[in-house]
DNA sequence: GTCTATAGAAGGATAGAC
DNA sequence: GTCTATCCTTCTATAGAC
């Protein structure tokens, strides 16, 4: 593959991205992708055969992205507590810079449920909460996190970096009646969403 | 208008709801909705004219019904504490047995932000404040809730709700990795929802 | 009010020249 | 590797009979 190749197939994919992130696959339309990638549809189709295909890889790329900002809670030499204020610093900056990816990601998986399947399939769930228990045995007894409890705390986590994202336009619309804007909400929740957390998990 | 008419404006509209609920607007077809009601697809345009009329009927029912549900909070004479564990409760079993809703909402949401503010105009955000200042004053000082977190607070505790039915596709993948099922999850998350904000209130 | 038939437009995909 | 032209299917929407 020469220098030209690379160069189309990556301005068709970054335009694929872009169109996909706004419309989804269903309201994506292949004519978008050539005009925002200024090739013809003919030349989408030589690199990607179809619509399916050329989704499926944006897809992939986008979900590793999202997936990878969860990594560094697992390997960071931290408290469990600086920890929590690590994930939600980091997470909620990561949004910030690609505010679209949430609802995205929410959408598209419950459309296809398969393709989340395949990507979770190289990530061993059981195997990062052994991590997790072995670096944090102690402080895991003092906040009373148990095994059982563990999926209605990491989902509580999640849903409280993910959902302002996913549900930004209905918050949009609601702010502007309060005279608050989406931007100081976000930039308080980074402090807020760790102190809540904490405060909820401390005996 | 007569009893016939009642009838199939009915099925059309209930088979709508259901096929937008599965797609989207965009995933949507009317081929599917006339199967689904019985009838043929001329019906549709003869009672709802376009798509788009027949969208939006369907969405202004359906994000009615789900707001409702946040009306009684502000009426029932329940201590701070017990409205907590009174929304948590009716608020998850709704969802229970709504469980596309909040998917549905969410993206329709986003790819349409002027639907919402429609929607939005007929309530009256600041007001729902004062009700529920006066009603829990004390209250909200015990717990340290001013005007200015009300958004932090009440983001959140939607988050808490929503966001598993709305990440529902991917919660079921994880949890089938874990040996547990969405159902139970739900069915714990009623109570650990309440507890777990009731705990990150409470000074 | 309900149906069949079809118009008319749009979209994904391919053929073939360069 | 890139383009133009076009095929073929699908979809919304309407015309017109009953």
């Amino acid at each position: 593959m020469g220098e030209n190749d690379k160069l189309t197939e990556e301005r068709i994919f970054d335009a694929a991205t872009d169109v996909f992130l706004d419309k989804g696959m269903d309201g994506a339309r292949m004519q978008d992708i050539a005009d925002r990638a200024t090739i013809n549809k003919a030349l989408l189709h030589y690199y990607y055969r179809t619509k399916d295909k050329l989704f499926n890889a944006v897809f992939e790329k986008i979900a590793g992205k999202l997936f990878s900002k969860f990594a560094p809670v697992f390997s960071e030499n931290l408290s469990l507590e600086e920890k929590i204020r690590f994930f939600f610093r980091e997470h909620i900056t990561f949004l910030q810079q690609n505010p679209r990816l949430p609802a995205f990601i929410l959408n598209e998986i419950n459309r296809n449920p398969a393709r989340m399947r395949k990507i979770l399939n190289n990530i061993d769930i059981n195997k990062l909460w052994s991590v997790l228990e072995e670096q944090h045995h102690d402080e895991l007894v003092r906040y009373n996190i148990t095994k059982e409890s563990i999926p209605q705390i990491m989902t509580t986590i999640a849903a409280i970096s993910v959902f302002p994202f996913a549900a930004r336009g209905l918050l949009e619309a609601i702010f502007e009646k309060m005279n608050i804007t989406f931007d100081s909400y976000i930039e308080e929740r980074k402090v807020f969403a760790a102190d809540f957390v904490i405060k909820a998990l401390t005996k």
